[in-house]
DNA sequence: GGTTGACCTGTGTGTTGCACATAGGTTTAT
DNA sequence: ATAAACCTATGTGCAACACACAGGTCAACC
């Protein structure tokens, strides 16, 4: 099958079936008629596969490894389950991060609610000039001697 | 000052000076001297007004308009607030979306704690294939006819 | 048999916010 | 004089595609 029934069968754009087909993720025959590429059952299996591993927060290069080992005849579960490790501890920093954010977005809109929009002054934005980041915690001085 | 002093006073990285300077974010002056950018004490508050956008989550674009905004006469609050309601539903959704992907991730990894690696057969990886979304409630069949 | 429209091809560029590299000029100290 | 440490501009890389370009292919219709 071609590249548009492939797209839409497993409910991706066809550009991703192209991408995953450039860096050879995907690997179709060549019509010897037309010189279009050409799935096969095995390719829409292995999409299938890498379309499960990215929901599970694998990255492509992840991927790919995990198919090398496969392909290798090595079984590939150590490193997936390896490879999850550290994509999970960067989630969760990740959520960390984006939760702090997120609270402090709040608060900003909170405070800016009610507040005026302040004199055009030599200031460019008063409501973020005068916002003092709540959760500002940080400011580790690591680097200074 | 040049920019190692003032990325070291800012704590940001030189390339992070330069960066802003290529968009123009900041503008420093040439020394006749020798060619060198010679950041003011304008650009100094300049790049503290950036490092606080971003850190309430503004994108370099946003911040390109309030300045913009801000250099023209016009107050740029409303453009802030306006902007920042935008962020906070984008990053809303990300954090919607990490917290599901670490539900997800947690959960494959409970699973495959005690699961085997499987035999290596036509499968990739045995525990990917076989692992089962439990929080996919998804498939939206709006493009479906 | 020519034309339309829907399909396909490869390649190149854009996205975000910097980080890193290259190749070179300048200043300071030894 | 030369080495160390600073500066310059410009180009490329990252992640995972999305989008655009210029053009070839194919089935159907008039």
């Amino acid at each position: 099958m071609y590249v548009k029934q492939l797209a839409e069968i497993m409910e991706v754009t066809q550009d991703t079936v192209r991408h995953y087909t450039r860096i050879k993720l995907l690997n179709p025959i060549r019509s010897q008629s037309n010189g279009y590429q050409v799935y096969t059952a095995a390719d829409q299996q292995r999409l299938k596969f890498i379309i499960s591993a990215r929901q599970l927060g694998f990255s492509i290069k992840d991927i790919q490894q995990i198919v090398a080992q496969s392909e290798q005849g090595n079984c590939p579960c150590p490193l997936t389950r390896q490879l999850i490790a550290k994509r999970l501890e960067e989630t969760e920093r990740l959520f960390q991060e984006t939760l702090k954010l997120r609270t402090r977005m709040q608060a900003a809109v909170k405070q800016w609610e009610n507040s005026s929009d302040g004199a055009v002054s030599a200031d460019i934005c008063s409501l973020i000039e005068t916002f003092v980041d709540p959760l500002n915690e940080q400011v580790s001085f690591e680097e200074a001697k």
